[in-house]
RNA sequence: GCCCACGUAGCUCAGUGGUAGAGCACCUCCUUGGUAAGGAGGAGGUCACCGGUUCAAGCCCGGUCGUGGGCUCCA
C-alpha cells in the first residue's frame, strides 16, 4: 500500500494498532512485535509470544490501551539511516523488525514512529496524538504465520477495530451481530435446512427435507433454464478408473485434492474431483461435426475434493459438493458469440435468484501456460470485447488466468454488501489436446480442434445455497420458500376446512402445511413467524363460512380475509420468479 | 495441516475431583382460546470417542474425531 493512499480511517486504525502494540509490550515485555496493518474492518497486530493471549488478556490490553490514549502522547515521525534503525531494533531485541529492515529496498527512506516510550518501524502515516483514538475494541485472537507462510513460525494475532466515534463503533458491532444472526450455519439449524454429522464425516452435507425442497426448486429452475437455452443435460458417474485421471492430467497436478483410490477387480478407481474428463469422453464417443456446434453440455455433477480440515466452513467450504457445471464446444469463429451467450446467461440466472450487483474480472495469461500466443491473444481479445459490451463493471487480473486459458470470474454482492465469486467462465486450450478432441470441418478433414469453455454458474449448489440463506436472512422469496404458507385454525371446529384448503393449495402447486395443534392462535403465529414462513393463513369460523382465509405475511400485520380462489391468484402472482416465466 | 478455544438432554447453556441440572423443544392430560409463547404432569444424558492418573473423573493428563476464530490485507 502506498502510504499517501492511506485513508483517514485506515490511519486511525493503524495508529490504534500501534497503541495496542505498546500496551502489549508493557504487559508482556518479552513479546516481539512484527506487523500491524489496517485492514478492511479494523486492524491487527501480530506478536511473537511464548504463551498465546487469552480473552482475559484482551481485556487487560484494552484497559492499558485506554491509559495510553488518555495520556495523549503525540505520534512523532523520525527519519533514520538504515544503520541507525538496525542498531535501534537489534538492541531492543526486535528481530522481526530487523528482518523487515533487510527487505526494504535500498533507495527507500527508513522512518520510525514514536508515541510516548513506544517506537515502531513504520512508514506511517499516523494520527497526531493517541488522544484522537475515540472508539476502539479488540475483537479476537488467532494464530497467524509470520508472513503468511505456514513454514514460518506461528505468531499470535490480535484483531481489533476502531472508528472516529463511539456511535460508528456501535453500529459496526451491531452489524457483526446481524451477520451472526444471518449465519447460514445457525439458520440451517433453526430452519431445519441441512446439517453435518460427526458420524458421516467433516465437510459432507446432509440436506434435510426443507433444505431439500429449496435445492429441488433451485435445480428444477436451473434445468428448465438450461433446456430453454440450448443446453443438454449430462449425468456421469462418481468414480472412474485411474487412466481417465492420468489422461486428463489430474493425477499430475490435482492429486493432492483427490481422495485415494479404491480397488475394483484389480483396477484402481478414483472419486471424481471434476466433471470435465467425463464430458470429454462423451464427446469422443463418436465423430463430431462442426454442424453440431455449439455443443452445450451441462451437469449437476457431485464432486469430492480434499480440503484441509482447518478450512472447512459450513456450506461455504465442504469436501463434497455439486457443481453446476457446463462445457461448451465451439469453433474458433463461434467463440465470441458463445462467450456473449454464456455471460448473459449467467447474469440472467443470478438475477432470478435475487442478485443484481455484479463485478466481472478478467484473468489473463499467467507465466506458465499452454496454448499458442495466437490462441491466447484471440481469446483474451474476445473476452475483453464481450466484457466491454456487458455493461457491467469489470477489471483485469493480469497474469491471474489458469494455465490452460483465460477466464472471466463473476462476483455478486449480497444484501450485507459482501462479495462472492460464484460464476466462472474459462476458455480451455488444454483439455481438447489431452483428449485429442476433434471435429469434422467443412473441408471434410477430421483433425480440427474445437475450443472448450468450462463454466460454473452458481458454482456449488451447497455454497450458493449458503449464500442465499444469508442474503435473505432465511426469509426466502415466495418461489424458493420451503414452506410457502401455514394454515392455522383458531379452534378444532375448523380442522376439516383447513385440511380442504391445504389440499386445494397443494393441488394448485403450493407448498403448504396445516397447523392443527391444540395451541392458541398466538402461539401458532409466533412459530410460523420464527420459521420465516411467508404467509400464515388464519382460519376461524368466519373464514370457514365464507370459503376464505385471513393471511398474515411474514413480518407484517394481519390482512383482511380472501377467498381461497383469490388467495391462489395472489400466490401465483407473488411466486413468479424475477425475470422468468413461472414454473 | 498449524495456533487458540470449545464439545454436558433435540436446542441454548449451567455444573472445575465425591450419586448429572435449567429454560425451550418433545409426549400425555386439562383448556377450544381470533393474530408473536394458556396450564399441569411426564419422559429424555455410556457428560464426543479411546486410554491414563485417582479410593473416586463431566471436571485432571494424553490421543482421536468434530465444531468455532484465524493462518490473503505487510515497515
Amino acid at each position: 500500500m502506498n502510504p499517501q493512499d492511506m485513508s483517514p480511517l485506515d490511519r486511525l486504525r493503524h495508529s490504534t494498532a500501534h497503541v495496542m502494540a505498546d500496551a502489549v509490550k508493557r504487559l508482556f515485555p518479552e513479546a516481539k512485535i512484527t506487523i500491524g496493518p489496517a485492514i478492511e474492518n479494523g486492524f491487527y497486530y501480530d506478536f511473537d509470544v511464548e504463551k498465546p493471549f487469552t480473552e482475559e488478556d484482551l481485556e487487560r490490553i484494552e484497559q492499558k490501551m485506554q491509559e495510553i490514549i488518555d495520556a495523549g502522547d503525540a505520534f512523532r515521525c523520525e527519519e533514520m539511516s538504515r544503520d541507525a534503525a538496525l542498531e535501534l531494533f537489534s538492541k531492543m531485541g526486535e528481530t522481526y523488525k530487523v528482518e523487515i529492515l533487510g527487505s526494504i529496498p535500498a533507495d527507500e527512506t527508513i522512518t520510525v514512529y514514536r508515541h510516548g516510550e513506544f517506537v515502531d518501524l513504520c512508514r506511517g502515516p499516523h494520527v497526531e496524538s493517541t488522544k484522537q483514538i475515540k472508539a476502539f475494541k479488540l475483537i479476537s485472537v488467532a494464530g497467524a504465520y509470520w508472513r503468511g507462510d505456514e513454514r514460518n513460525r506461528m505468531l499470535q494475532r490480535i484483531y481489533g477495530t476502531a472508528f472516529p466515534d463511539k456511535k460508528q463503533l456501535r453500529a459496526h458491532l451491531a452489524a457483526l451481530e446481524e451477520a451472526k444472526k444471518r449465519d447460514h450455519r445457525r439458520l440451517g439449524k433453526e430452519l431445519e435446512l441441512f446439517s453435518f454429522s460427526e458420524t458421516i464425516g467433516a465437510g459432507l452435507t446432509l440436506w434435510h427435507p426443507k433444505g431439500g425442497r429449496v435445492r429441488h426448486l433451485m435445480e428444477t429452475y436451473w434445468k428448465e433454464r438450461h433446456l430453454q437455452s440450448g443446453y443438454d443435460l449430462l449425468y456421469t458417474p462418481h468414480i472412474a478408473r485411474d487412466r481417465l485421471w492420468e489422461q486428463s492430467g489430474h493425477l499430475g497436478f490435482y492429486s493432492d485434492n483427490m481422495y485415494s483410490g479404491m480397488d475394483v477387480d484389480g483396477q484402481d478407481y478414483l472419486v471424481k474431483p471434476m466433471n470435465c474428463p467425463f464430458h470429454a469422453v462423451i464427446y469422443k464417443d463418436r465423430l463430431r461435426s462442426y454442424r453440431e456446434f455449439p455443443l452445450r453440455w451441462a451437469e449437476l455433477g457431485t464432486v469430492y475434493r480434499y480440503e484441509r480440515s482447518g478450512v472447512l466452513h459450513g456450506l461455504f467450504r465442504v469436501r463434497g459438493f455439486t457443481q453446476d457445471d457446463a462445457h461448451h464446444f465451439v469453433r474458433e469463429d463461434q467463440l465470441s458469440d458463445e462467450i456473449d451467450f454464456v455471460l448473459n446467461f449467467c447474469l440472467d440466472m443470478l438475477k432470478a435468484f435475487g442478485f443484481d450487483d455484479f463485478e466481472l474480472y478478467l484473468s489473463t495469461r499467467p507465466e506458465k501456460s499452454v496454448g499458442s500466443d495466437a490462441q491466447w491473444a484471440l481469446a483474451e481479445g474476445i473476452l475483453v470485447e464481450r466484457l466491454k459490451q456487458s455493461g457491467v463493471k469489470w477489471e483485469i487480473d493480469a497474469g491471474g488466468g489458469v494455465f490452460y486459458g483465460p477466464k472471466i470470474d463473476l462476483k455478486i454482492r449480497d444484501s450485507l454488501g459482501r462479495r462472492w465469486q460464484c460464476s466462472t467462465i474459462q476458455v480451455d486450450f488444454q483439455l481438447p489436446e489431452r483428449f485429442d478432441i476433434t471435429y469434422v470441418g467443412e473441408d471434410g478433414r477430421r483433425d480440427h480442434r474445437p475450443i472448450m469453455i468450462h463454466r460454473a454458474l452458481l458454482g456449488s449448489l451447497e455454497r450458493f445455497f449458503g449464500i442465499l440463506v444469508e442474503h435473505y436472512g432465511g426469509k426466502f422469496p415466495l418461489w424458493l420458500a420451503p414452506t410457502q404458507a401455514i394454515i392455522a385454525n383458531v379452534t378444532d371446529a375448523q380442522a376439516d376446512f383447513v385440511q380442504s384448503v391445504k389440499r386445494r393449495l397443494t393441488a394448485a402447486g403450493f407448498r403448504v402445511e396445516a397447523d392443527l395443534r391444540n395451541e392458541k392462535l398466538g402461539a401458532k403465529i409466533r412459530e410460523s413467524q420464527l420459521q420465516k414462513v411467508p404467509y400464515t393463513l388464519i382460519v376461524g369460523d368466519k373464514e370457514a363460512a365464507a370459503d376464505s382465509v385471513s393471511p398474515r405475511p411474514h413480518g407484517g400485520k394481519p390482512e383482511g380475509a380472501l377467498t381461497v380462489d383469490q388467495l391462489i391468484e395472489r400466490l401465483k402472482t407473488e411466486s413468479e420468479i424475477p425475470g422468468s416465466k413461472n414454473l
